[in-house]
DNA sequence: TATGAATGAGTATTCATTCAT
DNA sequence: CATGAATGAATACTCATTCAT
C-alpha cells in the first residue's frame, strides 16, 4: 500500500510498522540536520547533495528516497522553522503583555529564537535573493510576517502610550535588521556569546537609542 | 606581446594608445556594470558569465579577455566599492564634525551610500557567506571596517557627552544592520522610496529608540 | 533454505505446499500481467519496476523475490507468448487444411492472435531493436519462426496450385507486416474495432491485391 | 549579436562569418549523423549522449552547444526526414500519373525512400510508442500523413477503375506495413539487397495478392 | 581586441537491485 | 513470502574556461 512519502515527514505509513517507520523518520531527520549545517556553511547553491550525505555516511540515493529533490529539503526546513517561529510569536501576542518591560521580553524572545537557529538565520539571509521563485516567496512571506508582528507590537505600544508615534512599518524592519545583523555577526565566528548582555544592550538601544538622556537611569 | 591587464583595473600600461586604452576601459566598465546587475538579481553562484555578456551583446570570450575569471570581476567590483566607501567615510571622520545633528548627518550619508549602490548592498548581504574564502574575507573585512567606523563615531560621541555609555562595538553592528535591512527591504520591490523620510525615521530611531520620552519634541 | 525459483516460472519444487505454491504462482502472474501492461504503454526501457509494482500495490522487493531481474520478466513473458503462438500455429499446420478458404482462415487466426495479445504485439514491435542481445535474439527468433510458418503455408499453396509462384520468403515477411501494422494501428487508440471486417479486408488484400479483376465477384 | 542557434540548423548568424558558420554547420551535421546511427542501433532511450559524441571524438559539451537536449536532436532529425518524405510524396501526387504501372512506380518510390533511410525507418518503428508525448505525436502525425497519401492514391485508383472498391483506409495501413516490415527485415542484417527484385515482388503482391489467377501472365 | 566554437569537469537525479527485518 | 529502506552506478545536462581565428 504505502505510497511514497517524499512530500512530508509525517507518518503516512500504515499502522503496525512502528519499528521501520521510526528508523525512516530518524534517517530523514539526520539528513535534514546535515543539510541544515551544509547549507548554512556553503550556501544552498554551492552545497552539494553529495556533501550532505557524505557528512552522515549515506549513499546519495538515500537522499532521494527521502526527499523529492534538493530544493524540497530546503523548503521543508524553512517551513518547519517558520511554523515554529510563528507559534512562538503568536503565543506572545496572545498574552497581550503590556508590562513596561514588554519590549525587553520581546527582544529577548526573538534574539533567542534567531540565535538558537543561527544556521537557519544565516540560510534565510543568504537565500532571500535565491534564484528560485518558490524559495524567495517563502522567505519573503516569512519576513513580511516577522515585520508585521513587530509592527503590530509597536502599534500596540503607541496605543498604550508606551511608544512614541512613528512610521511603525519602517521601524519594524529596522528593529528586525538590528537583531539579525547582531546575531549573524556574533555567530559567524562560532565563539560563544554572552547572550544576556547582548539582549540587554539591544533592548536598551531599541528603547532609547544612542543619545544620552539627561538624568536617565539604566531603565528597561 | 603587450602585457595582459587581466589582473587589475588600472589604466593599461601601454602608454600612447589613448584611443584603444579608452575603448578597452569602456568595455571593461560595461561588463562590470552588467555583472553588477546580474549578480544582484540572481546571486553570484546562479549568475552565469553568459548572462552577463548576453546583457550587453558580447561574446563570452570577450569577458575572459578583460577579466581573469568570474570570481575576479566580483572581487574587483567589491574592492572598488569598498574603496569608494572608505573614502567617503574617512572624509567624514576627518571633518570631526561634532554638531548636535552629527548622527543624523552620518545616518544620511551611510543610507544614501547604501541606497545608491543597492545592487552592491544586495550582493554583499548575499555573498557574506560565499563559499570562496577570498570573497568572504573581503566582505568580512569591509564589514569590520564599517562597524569600526560607526563604533569610533559612537566612541567619539560618548567622549563628547552626546552618546550614552554603551557596548559601542555591539551597537555599531546593530546600527549597521538597521540601515541594511531597511535599504534591502525598500529596494527589493524596485518601487521608488521617499529617502528623506526614511533617513529621518532611521535617525530618530537610532537616536532615541522607540520609547515615548515624556516631554520630548521632535528633535534631532 | 527452500530453493529459490527465480529462474523460471515452473511450479515450485517444494511439493506438498499446494496452498502456498498457488498463492505464489498467482502473485507471479499478477506481476507479469502488470508488467505486460506497463511495458506496452511506456516501452521496456522507460518502464520502471516501481511502475509495475505500484500498479498492483506491491513492494518493490517482492518483484525481486519472484523474478531475477527486470529483463527476466520480459524474457519470460515473451517466451510464454511465443510458445502459445507456436502451439496455435503448429495445430493449424498439422491440420494441413487445404480448403479454398485456407488463407482466410489463416489470416483470421493470426490476426486474432495478434489482436488478443495487442500488448505483446506492441512490445515485440518496440523491442525488436532492444539493446540487449538476448531480448533481440528472442524476438528475432520468433519473427523468423513466424515468417517461416507463413512461408511454408505459401509454399504449400504453390504446390497445391492455389498460390502463384513467387518469392515466398519475401512475401511471408510482407504478409506479416501487413497484419502487424494494421493491428498496431487499430489498437493504438484503444477504441474497439470490427475485427471481422478487418479480417475480411485483409484476407481479400492478401489474396487478390488491390487491382480490379475484370469479372470477379467477392470471392474468398 | 549572434544569439544561440540551438533551436534550428539554419544560418541564424550575421553575415561575414562564412568560415566559422560553415564549420559550425558541419559539426552539427556530424553530430546529427552520429546520433542517427546510434539511435538506430541502440534505440533512443538506451542511446547515451556520450555514445554519440564518442563516435566522433567530441566532447560532451559540444553536443549541448549545438543541440538543446537529447530529445531535440531526435525531433529535428525526424522533422527533416518527414519534410523530405512529404516533398517526395507531394511531387508524385502532383504528377497525377495514372499509367497502368502507377502502383509499381509508387511502391518503388516509397520502398527506396524507406530503404535509403533505413536508420530512420528503424527509429520511427521503435519510437512510435516513445514515452515522450512530443515524439509520439510527431511520429503519429507522420504515419497519419503516410497512410493518407497511400489512401488517396487508392481512392484515385478506384475512381479510375484501376483499383477495386475496398476499405481504402485500412488497405493503406496494410500496404505501408507490408513495405515497412520488409525494409526493416531486409536491412536488419546489414547485407545488401536486390532492391529491384524486392520492389517487383512487393508491387505484384500489392496488385494481385498471392492467389494464382487462372490465365494470368506476369503482368504489372 | 573580439569572437564563438569547443571543452570537460562537475552535479542533480534516476532506478535496478540488495538485504535486514 | 513480503516489505521498503538503502544503495550506488549510470546519465543528461550546465557552465566556467580555453583557444584558434
Amino acid at each position: 500500500m504505502a505510497v511514497t512519502n517524499k512530500e512530508n515527514g509525517a507518518e503516512t505509513r500504515t499502522a503496525g510498522n512502528g519499528r521501520a517507520a521510526l528508523r525512516k523518520a530518524e534517517t530523514r531527520a539526520r539528513i535534514k540536520a546535515a543539510a541544515r549545517a551544509v547549507f548554512a556553511e556553503k550556501g544552498y547553491e554551492k552545497a552539494n547533495v553529495s556533501d550532505i550525505v557524505r557528512a552522515i555516511g549515506m549513499a546519495q540515493g538515500t537522499f532521494y528516497y527521502h526527499f523529492q529533490d534538493k530544493k524540497s529539503i530546503l523548503m521543508e526546513m524553512l517551513n518547519e522553522y517558520f511554523d515554529q517561529f510563528r507559534a512562538v510569536m503568536s503565543d506572545w501576542m496572545q498574552s497581550e503583555d503590556a508590562a513596561p518591560d514588554v519590549t525587553y521580553i520581546f527582544a529577548r524572545r526573538v534574539a533567542v529564537l534567531l540565535y538558537e537557529n543561527k544556521d537557519l538565520t544565516h540560510i534565510i539571509m543568504q537565500e532571500a535573493h535565491n534564484a528560485d521563485e518558490d524559495v524567495r516567496r517563502l522567505i519573503h512571506g516569512f519576513n513580511r510576517f516577522f515585520y508585521e508582528q513587530v509592527r503590530s507590537g509597536l502599534d500596540l505600544g503607541v496605543a498604550l502610550g508606551l511608544v512614541r508615534p512613528m512610521d511603525t512599518r519602517l521601524a519594524a524592519v529596522a528593529l528586525v535588521g538590528m537583531i539579525r545583523e547582531v546575531v549573524a555577526n556574533r555567530t559567524r565566528s562560532g565563539e560563544d556569546i554572552d547572550i544576556e548582555h547582548l539582549i540587554r544592550e539591544l533592548a536598551e538601544l531599541q528603547n532609547h537609542g544612542i543619545r544620552l538622556r539627561p538624568g536617565a537611569g539604566n531603565n528597561f
